[in-house]
RNA sequence: CGCGGGAUGGAGCAGUCUGGUAGCUCGUCGGGCUCAUAACCCGAAGGUCGUAGGUUCAAAUCCUUCUCCCGCAA
């Protein structure tokens, strides 16, 4: 039996496991993903990671700058389906219906509940104990399609942003592969969503970046874990940027809100509005991230960090 | 030329302004103490002070070049 005609669109390094399981099952025509674009300080040219399979897989690789004013050469290429995970743009209609098994989605989060661009930041920052992989046809609007298949797999108190989206990613592309092959042979089922619990979970702004101190602990050492270790969150001492990676829940209770209020070994104890947060692993201006185990060994008079505080 | 910080033994830093035998905390290795230890005590190894050049009797330190790293902004 011939491969079935696919066409890939998906951009980060979250896109990439599952596209290896379908380019081992499928032919895939194309893939599509966000324009190159300039990075960093020296505004290098950086291709996506998805780019970056492709390249080496020999697949070409398509990438408009507006896939809504821009997809004919989508549908001179026939495809039987589209597979979409994390591309970025939203999918026109005019294609939502071209292919022959339609278009499906990779979506993580156990839908309806995060629809949007980042459900796996704000499955822990909200501390969630479980997220999930979602496959689903698509639809005009965002993540509202008709779910296919869903698989959930637990939140760990030690994860973070990047173990989650590899244990995921890795989800992502088992579901695939389980999926894919009875999908084709008519074998799903589809059921909607039920609009009732649908949350979103929108990009992560500067604003969300920020960490205030005056919040309970819990919700400061989840913030702190879901946004590591991207975008990473970050808060102000005595004036200077401070990118906060790793925290763990601390028990003293007294000073006041952002205030240091021990100092442990390994971490900076800091006042919340309920308790205690201690900051494990940190980074300053100009400076590499680092353990504040490490960033203790450098300073002479450790007690002159007592009482110094942390604003927003 | 978008703005700024930085490069010193394995790690994090001081020393640079006011040139003159390279230092601190930690780690590593060896020894000791201890029922025991991530604790404590003693000792050791480990650095062409990012690169290239200049000034000087003498440069981590002053001048110039280049490379790399990081924060912000895009």
């Amino acid at each position: 039996m011939d491969k079935i005609k696919v066409i890939y669109m998906g951009t980060p390094e979250f896109s990439v496991k599952p596209l290896e399981e379908i380019n081992k099952l499928c032919d895939v025509l194309l893939v599509v993903t966000q324009p190159d674009k300039l990075v960093g300080r020296k505004q290098e040219i950086k291709y996506s990671p998805v780019k970056e399979y492709a390249l080496k897989n020999n697949i070409e690789v398509f990438q408009p700058a507006k896939i809504k004013d821009d997809y004919q050469r989508i549908i001179d290429l026939k495809p039987e389906l589209i597979i979409t995970c994390a591309y970025g743009q939203i999918i026109p209609k005019a294609i939502l219906d071209l292919p022959k098994y339609k278009c499906i989605n990779i979506h993580a989060s156990l839908l309806p509940k995060y629809r949007g661009g980042a459900p796996i930041h704000h499955a822990i920052i909200n501390g969630d104990k479980e997220t999930g992989v979602t496959i689903m046809y698509m639809d005009e609007k965002m993540d509202s399609g008709n779910i296919l298949y869903q698989k959930n797999i637990p939140i760990e108190e030690i994860d973070n942003v990047g173990t989650m989206f590899e244990k995921l990613s890795v989800l992502g592309s088992e579901m695939i592969k389980e999926f894919l092959p009875r999908f084709i042979s008519g074998d799903f089922k589809s059921i909607k969503q039920d609009e009732s619990l649908v949350t979103y979970a929108y990009n992560i702004s500067k604003e969300d970046e920020l960490i205030s101190f005056n919040n309970t602990t819990i919700n400061i050492f989840n913030k702190i874990r879901g946004l590591n270790p991207f975008p990473v969150g970050y808060t102000l001492l005595e004036g200077k940027r401070v990118k906060l990676y790793s925290s763990r829940i601390g028990t003293l209770n007294k000073g006041y809100i952002g205030e240091i209020i021990n100092i442990y070994p390994d971490g900076l104890g800091v006042k919340t509005c309920d308790g205690e947060i201690i900051i494990t692993e940190l980074q300053f201006e100009g400076k590499k991230r680092t353990s504040v185990k490490d960033y203790l060994n450098g300073i002479q008079n450790k007690n002159e960090l007592l009482g110094k505080k942390f604003t927003e």
